[in-house]
DNA sequence: TCATTTTGATTTCATCCAGCAATCAAAGTC
DNA sequence: GACTTTGATTGCTGGATGAAATCAAAATGA
């Protein structure tokens, strides 16, 4: 049969609880359309399969008979999410609901090989996990380059080559014996942002990262945008500098430092073309950095309208004080504007979005639906 | 009940008999997947409503029982696609499978208030309609300006600026006593072009326009991308050009020749600037109208990694020699490129799609999935 | 203290619907 | 004219839902 009435039922039962966590069986009917009846039926097969518990009983003034909560077991599954920086690695373990339990930060072996690597990160996750790695079901990894739709072949990473290796995540799934995930840093570090940070409720939203390159991330009601080969969100690519040289060379970190030394200005670090105090050439390469940024900005809010841009990376940290005037520009251009802002999770907002991207994988071999997975998994109400 | 079955499963036979139509009810089932039984019961059904009906039997040399082909009754329904364009309108009446059965091209009354022009349009599509008028399910508009998410706040169009009057589309309601619906024009030549056209098959395209103005529209995986104030594929606002100008006011008609002008340069057309034997002059125009285009380009590929960019408009048609070239200067720089196409609809492009747009709707109406609208309607086999 | 009320969960029961398999229908083949 | 083959229909069974009845567990009040 194409249509499986009642295993459907059952991961509606399964996504409604998931968003309104703990509920009672009546909630849970409320929310999912379903009868009583139903539910019930279907709460009960999940708790045999051990997916759900009933939880301490809800204390409340009324009279009547008291509603059982009912929640998901989320210490049976974990997994881990690592966004595997040029430089810096960080790696996160969290539980079925997103719970981040453990967080690490680590050096990346750059020197190691990508067999030497996929060891490294099994062993490091095995680390983290301690006595819940037999719970772990899945790695996720964010990397510095382009993954391909396929999720398999990665390219474009030239801070750290040995990922483009072939077969290397296959590496990694044999030496963690989990299955493994992969996706373009810039893009989980949006999933993160979505889910748990700055673009929280904000299902079409972009994510820009300026650091040592540039790279965005692009999500449409609340599904990451991934191109066949992976250029989608490389607006570091514009031809849109003087003679037609990329924005990449402007707007980040050695192209800065490039532009100053060739204008005979002399620059500490790329921040301090940010400083308010700053000489007059050093302003006369600030206003070509803004008009570089500018036309990225525009270039994202045209591509898919997103409601906020979320800013991330080293030089974006420099950026807090102009976003309320890129805005008004690009509103006075466009006449709409979406909402600038920076990010939330900073560092860790890659290794987040793993986490995410590593649950939809789950949700999905649960059997859950996937147009659930634009809110879930939801961030505990603080 | 939140699934009903039965209706599901009707639905599926309809979409998969709109897919190969026209089909034998065996066929139904293999491409369904439902039984044959249940595709009896459901075929039953709809043609008890009206919406099928046993046509031909198919003559085959096999032995044994032949059988019965079935096929929507195409005739029952139709729509209007209209594509109302600052000068010149196009009209498309179509049939339930877009099957396109008359054509008209008729001079916009540009002098028209919104009430007079709502009154012209109905007329217009009554006119065209002739008989078949009360067989009309919809009108769709394209039009030159910003359509909002909600389909009814318009915007952004100072070529056609009556449309933007409160309550324009209320008006066309009205005065056709039909339901109406409104997107822009670039993004309706675009959903032409992905069912009928040069984007055919290409469930991610984009469709960029060049003329009066620029637009652009993109689709994702078969669906046109649609931001809450239409700013999506406004690859003309993009300050990319010499001081921040914008590119609009470069690759543009109006734009070529303002720049020509400024630059002491005598153009007859716009069209001029693409000849083969231009003087020196003339071609360093060429080479900035070259590298904005490029941009716009680049912008577009890497906005959402279409397969095929469609390029559609006046200008265009004067390119058709250059997209090779593009080609290759793209897959320079960003490693792979989409191949570029010149509109195969030409003119009729945005009727087209404001057919294929208006069928949607039919198509939701009787409770179709929207899942199945990227290949729906079929492009008749030639 | 105990009947009453209220609310949540479960169970009973009628109904609906899909799929399997048997059957019917309509052709060609030997 | 019996047999084979293929497509369509129908009888039957099992599974799943929802409405309503029932059970369960609490507070309330006489």
């Amino acid at each position: 049969m194409v249509n499986d009435t009642r295993q459907l039922n059952r991961m509606a039962v399964l996504t409604e609880l998931l968003r309104i966590r703990p509920a009672s069986r009546k909630q849970l009917a409320a929310a999912s359309g379903l009868s009583a009846a139903t539910v019930t039926r279907a709460v009960e097969q999940l708790i045999a399969e051990g997916v759900l518990v009933e939880t301490s009983e809800l204390v409340s003034e009324q009279r009547g008979r008291r509603a059982v909560l009912l929640d998901v077991v989320a210490d049976r599954t974990f997994v881990v999410g690592v966004d595997l920086g040029a430089s810096n690695a960080r790696i996160l373990l969290a539980d079925l609901v997103g719970t981040p339990v453990e967080r690490r930060e680590l050096a990346t072996p750059v020197r190691a090989d990508a067999a030497e690597l996929a060891e490294w990160l099994a062993s490091a996750a095995r680390d983290l996990a301690g006595d819940r790695w037999d719970r772990v079901e899945r790695l996720y990894l964010g990397l510095p380059g382009a993954v391909g739709r396929d999720g398999s072949t990665i390219s474009n990473a030239p801070n750290l080559p040995q990922v483009e290796a072939p077969g290397f995540l296959e590496l990694v799934r044999l030496a963690a014996d989990r299955p493994v995930g992969a996706d373009n840093d810039a893009n989980l570090a949006l999933l993160g942002e979505q889910h748990f940070g700055a673009a929280r409720a904000a299902p079409t939203a972009v994510m820009v990262t300026i650091g040592a390159g540039l790279g965005a991330g692009i999500a449409i009601d609340g599904r990451i945008l991934r191109g066949a080969r992976g250029v989608v969100g490389e607006f570091g690519q514009l031809p849109a500098g003087p003679l037609g040289t990329r924005l990449e060379l402007m707007v980040t970190g050695p192209g800065i430092m490039r532009l100053a030394a060739e204008a005979g200005v002399r620059l500490g670090s790329p921040a301090d073309l940010f400083a308010t105090d700053a000489s007059e050439p050093v302003r006369a390469l600030r206003a070509h950095f803004d008009q570089a940024m500018l036309i990225v900005l525009t270039a994202a809010t045209v591509s898919c309208e997103p409601e906020v841009i979320v800013l991330g990376g080293g030089i974006a940290k420099s950026l807090a004080r102009d976003l309320g005037r890129y805005e008004t520009v690009l509103e006075h251009h466009l006449g709409t504007a979406p909402r600038l802002t920076a990010s939330e999770l900073g560092d860790f907002a890659g290794a987040t979005g793993a986490v995410v991207a590593a649950l939809h994988e789950v949700y999905r071999s649960m059997g859950i639906d996937e147009r659930a997975f634009g809110d879930l998994p939801v961030a505990a109400a603080v």
